[in-house]
DNA sequence: CTGAAAGCGCTAACAG
DNA sequence: CTGTTAGCGCTTTCAG
């Protein structure tokens, strides 16, 4: 039915015109101001369905000063690592707590200068009513900016040194205490730990979770390596730990990745899994799922993050001031499960 | 009590009073034009550098009728879908695309009712120049939208039935003929094929290209089974090919997925890979190196094909009308490295 | 409740 | 080359 002038957009003035109202009301109508006579309201109502009038957002936007946008910056050195289905989760999450709102997302890779100069670009020129940032590594140049501008920043995870006055974030601690008890409960007792970079709060949280647990259960945390999340950085790690303390029969890695390269090394010196040596992971990626055997680890609420966050930013947009938010993370147990391919 | 900023950004109007020069001045210093003298230029130039002027881009936009973001709608029904490495690529090479210009990236999640919905707001509050759309099926809504807008549109991928104007690919057909002619070469007679879903085009284009390398090399295209490009639908498809011709050799499965479950299945029928059947997949995903076999399979530059599309936008945005993009696929060949974990 | 009028910050057309 | 004058389409006082 609709005979749609297909180059020219209905403004506001036609709406009221056919809707035999002013201007001012029209707005008011469509914007569910309550100060519209039931009549008008219905006649703009009316007139706004028939023409398939909406609003022009650039000029909603000057009149207002109100874009109607979020940023996700994501921080993220090197291009391999955004590639990655985490992101991917988190999208998904932030898109599902805008569908509802009037809101849009706009993707920044602000790891490059040129990605960051953006990101400033688009701060300065307005073009977004807040900020989620993702991934910081410790001095990160976008804490700088988050903390010069007066557009709301929400982080994704705590950047190391300073809470950031809003943030949402997994329990590592909890969840790599979680972790490491499922390993003394399942009887072992010299576990040893692979962490990721201590320069990342991830990191330091899950290091700190595995103390925790190994304190509460009387046994010495000594047997650490570090390592950088990555399979390689975790095979290598195992090799060290294997040579620094031969005796251990636990491990817990701070990451499927790193676990998934232990699980290589350990087969490698003739050590069963879980038999000889029991090893936990964390972060529940697919690969947990395909190794052999699979990996037990720590669940964590990736797209639930990417929701809170763009909550919580839309509050804050709107004049709220919340406060930080923690989200449980919660052990998967796999054990022996054969899979499909690797039989 | 409002959340406005401490200080209020600078406006054209500051800039051009500090400069000494009128506001047209000063707009056509800052955007480049050719009409101005040297000295103005200069006097505004320095003006914008200690004032620090970024221009409102809503108040621009809503000048020239054009926003500065493009928007890439993802339409994918399951929640799943997106979760992938494919979409991070994807949206990298867009990144980087847009990196050199002032454009700004919106990513709308469009499989759902909502994510459609919004979609078609976006388009007609007019707050993109231009939209990518990828991963369309038969049939999909988006597809009429696209037709009905006069906001350029560029398709990633072909969507079936009927050519897009603007489009950029992957040879698909190509890639499946080179692995097809892998298998031929490899000494195998008897290929049969697992293909995806035909009422997608990249199924679609798959298995012509094997039926084209088939005739070529005057064998039988006849062993074939359709499945959904996962990898338990790999499986049930393997299974069924192994029941209706167990005589066959080698199988082309038409994503890495599918290959992974159908190796999973020879093996359970002790089928040995490559040397009682070969097999070829097809996308080079992260899980062709996590199988063993590692598979060998047809590599896609997705990364160059969110770069091509947002070149192909942008060029459009700007008056150009550019020819359709076919993007080369590329032979990965792996055979027995071992993987690893899976010793 | 209603409408007229004054901008939001920028660009673009037009005389000087 | 330069400045003046109108808008872009919407919201928002502020009188009626």
């Amino acid at each position: 039915m609709d005979t749609a002038p297909s180059h020219r957009l209905p403004t506001l003035d036609e709406v009221a015109e056919r809707a035999g109202v002013s201007r001012s009301v029209a707005s008011r109508a469509i914007n569910n101001e309550i100060n519209v006579s039931p009549a008008k309201r219905d006649a703009v109502q009316r007139a706004v369905e028939e023409l398939g009038y909406v609003p022009n957002r650039s000029a909603r936007a000057l009149a207002t000063n109100r874009v109607g946008a979020v940023v996700l910056a994501v921080s993220t050195s090197h291009p391999g690592a955004f590639a990655d289905a985490f992101f991917a989760q988190i999208i998904y999450g932030i898109s599902s707590a805008l569908e509802r709102t009037d809101f849009t997302l706009t993707l920044v890779l602000a790891g490059s200068p040129e990605g960051s100069a953006k990101l400033k670009r688009i701060v300065r020129s307005r073009r977004a009513d807040g900020i989620m940032l993702m991934n910081l590594h410790g001095g990160d140049p976008l804490a700088k900016l988050a903390e010069q501008t007066a557009m709301p920043v929400v982080f994704g995870g705590r950047p190391l040194g300073g809470e950031p006055r809003w943030y949402v974030d997994v329990d590592n601690r909890g969840g790599a205490r979680l972790a490491t008890e499922h390993l003394v409960d399942g009887g072992y007792r010299r576990i040893a730990t692979i962490t990721g970079p201590l320069s990342l709060d991830v990191a330091e949280a899950r290091y700190c979770g595995f103390r925790d647990a190994m304190a509460v259960a009387g046994l010495s945390p000594d047997r650490v390596e570090h390592a950088d999340f990555t399979e390689a950085g975790g095979a290598a790690a195992m090799t060290r730990l294997l040579r620094a303390h031969p005796d251990l029969d636990a491990v817990f890695a701070a990451s499927d990745n790193m676990a998934a390269g232990a699980l290589g090394v350990l087969r490698a010196h003739g050590r069963a899994v879980p038999d000889d040596v029991g090893v936990v992971g964390f972060d529940d990626l697919r690969i947990a799922q395909l190794t052999y055997p699979q990996l037990t680890t720590i669940h964590q609420p990736v797209q639930a993050l990417g929701e809170e966050m763009t909550r919580m930013l839309l509050a804050i947009v709107d004049g709220a001031r919340p406060t930080p938010l923690l989200l449980p993370t919660r052990l998967v147990v796999r054990g022996r499960v054969i899979s499909t391919w690797c039989t």
